[in-house]
RNA sequence: GGUCCCAUCGUCUAACGGUUAGGACACCAGGUUUUCAUCCUGGCAACUCGGGUUCGAUUCCCGAUGGGAUCACCA
């Protein structure tokens, strides 16, 4: 066991994607690694076959690859501690179970299912929690391989661990069985292979939900049995479901990360987000570069109860990120989100354009709805003007006088920004009309959207002729 | 049913015996020459209950209550 570099893992099960609620059990480790100066390891386990989905893996892998969560051991990258994957190490768990066989701690389960079954009946009938070892049996066959192969615990005691995150924790014998090592087909249980896996990789911090937690005191005996000293065991809260009421989990609806890509949720936002959920570091900030996350992060400041699930706040944060975010930076990041109309147009129209959205964009899903107008003719929407409080006062013939005056003031200017402004205060003072009127139906009558950026920059990105064109435009069809 | 864990505004949380219990999200009101958003200001809103310990408990201990996890040839 090399003694003072950090070894910690993430090692899921590809039976389906990561969801939100449990991808923390690698982040976590992973800022815990990175900040002490440590090694990420990635580890498959897929000893259940009738699980097993087909591209999980993949699906998972990129995950993480996605929220910017390397790894530096494990598939893909290889290491010298390899196979990453548990169905390649089946003959290294033999040898771990032999250990055990020869110690006379390990035995042959001769029972079917059906006869465990009615044990576990038994146990339930007596409303006592189901412990195998009471139904040890007292001459088991040699294990062929063909049967089950359980551990068997000699020392019944309770146990006392220290947790990082969750402090003291114990558990009575009550928690201590003969669970099995390795199933009839062969593969080993979770519970035994993380434990050979672990040590052989040496694994320093084995980080996982709280739903391990009673299951500690098994792996703790067998770790006496084998003579290894366990890594430091760090359980983590639940990310509960909105309600509250359980554990979140892809029944309560839980989404995967990558759903959350595609809204448009930023990779900062949802570390950020997922970190801030059971994790502070004391002061009043809120918004952690994934720099700063893992200078900052300890396990000591996890919170011992479940958090909910808030998917306000994640837009809060999203919004926070991208306008943290430079024009260049976000641009290369909403490459897949711009409308159809935005199709044919150049890159440093759509920079213009995306410049003048950035602050009202709550994810980047949101883009063709604020900037579909700058590409294309909008639909003219005249119950826009006559549901418009201030404009509903308005008679038609007011309305027309009022675009025709903003028309020929703005045919007259030279068009920047400035100029527009300039053009836009002149007109007020010749209309007495009050911005909340004129701006109001300048607006709408040259985008026909529900908002949009400033007036001045809106007018100026659109340009003379497509402001002069669709202001006629409005003119006409006031007069339908 | 057994075992184990947890408990501050609606939500995420700060507090490590003495505070007007702080911040953030959400919500409400106001401001920034139109709208929406940003930004700024203000407002609403919490220590689960009962016993101890202590000069003094949100904080420590015990109990109750509530919530959660777990008791697989799943991880």
């Amino acid at each position: 066991m090399s003694d003072s570099i950090v070894r910690t893992r993430f090692a899921p099960s590809p039976t389906g994607y990561i969801h939100v609620g449990n991808v923390r059990a690698a982040l976590f480790p992973w800022l815990f690694a990175r900040g002490n100066g440590g090694k990420f390891i990635v580890r498959i386990e897929d000893t259940d076959q009738a699980r097993y989905v087909e591209g999980a893996q993949d699906l998972i892998l990129e995950t993480l690859k996605w929220l910017g969560i390397d790894w530096d051991e494990g598939p893909q990258v290889g290491g010298d501690y390899g196979p990453y994957v548990q169905s390649e190490r089946v003959e290294r768990y033999k040898q771990w179970a032999q250990i055990l066989i020869d110690k006379g701690l390990a035995y042959a389960d001769p029972y079917t299912p059906e006869q465990v079954d009615a044990f576990r009946a038994e146990a339930k009938a007596a409303k006592q929690p189901f412990l195998f070892r009471n139904f040890r049996p007292e001459n088991p066959p040699v294990w062929d391989g063909s049967m089950p192969l359980r551990f068997k615990v000699t020392d019944i005691k309770r146990y006392t661990w220290n947790d990082p995150v969750m402090g003291e924790l114990s558990a009575g014998p009550e928690a201590l069985d003969d669970f099995i090592l390795i199933k009839s087909d062969g593969m080993p249980t979770y519970n035994f292979a993380h434990i050979a896996d672990d040590k052989d990789m040496e694994i320093t911090h084995v980080v996982r939900g709280l739903e391990y937690i009673p299951s500690i005191p098994k792996y703790l005996s067998l770790y006496e049995a084998l003579e290894i000293t366990p890594p430091v065991l760090v359980c983590l809260p639940h990310i509960m479901a909105p309600d509250g009421k359980k554990k979140l989990g892809k029944r309560d609806g839980a989404k995967s990360v990558t759903e959350y890509k595609n809204e448009g949720i930023l990779p900062e936002a949802m570390l950020n987000f997922l970190a801030s959920m059971g994790w502070n570091d004391g002061t009043e900030q809120e918004i952690f570069s994934v720099q700063e996350l893992i200078e900052k992060f300890s396990f000591d400041r996890v919170q011992r109860s479940g958090a909910r699930f808030d998917e306000n706040r994640l837009l809060w944060m999203n919004g926070q990120w991208i306008r943290r975010l430079d024009i260049d930076d976000l641009f290369n990041r909403v490459t897949d989100f711009w409308p159809e109309s935005a199709k044919e147009v150049g890159d440093e129209r759509k920079k213009q354009i995306l410049q003048l959205v950035q602050d009202r964009l709550k994810t980047l899903a949101d883009l063709p709805m604020l900037s579909d107008y700058f590409f294309t003719e909008p639909t003219v929407d005249w119950s826009m003007i006559t549901d418009n409080k201030q404009l509903s006062k308005l008679s038609t013939d007011q309305i027309v006088d009022l675009l025709n005056a903003a028309k020929n003031e703005l045919l007259a200017s030279d068009f920047d920004t400035d100029a527009i402004q300039e053009c836009l205060n002149h007109l007020l003072e010749i209309t007495g009309q009050k911005p909340a009127i004129l701006f109001s139906l300048i607006r709408i009558a040259v985008s026909w959207a529900p908002f949009s950026p400033a007036l001045n920059d809106t007018l100026a990105v659109l340009g003379k002729n497509t402001v002069i064109g669709r202001i006629q435009l409005a003119i006409d069809s006031a007069r339908q």
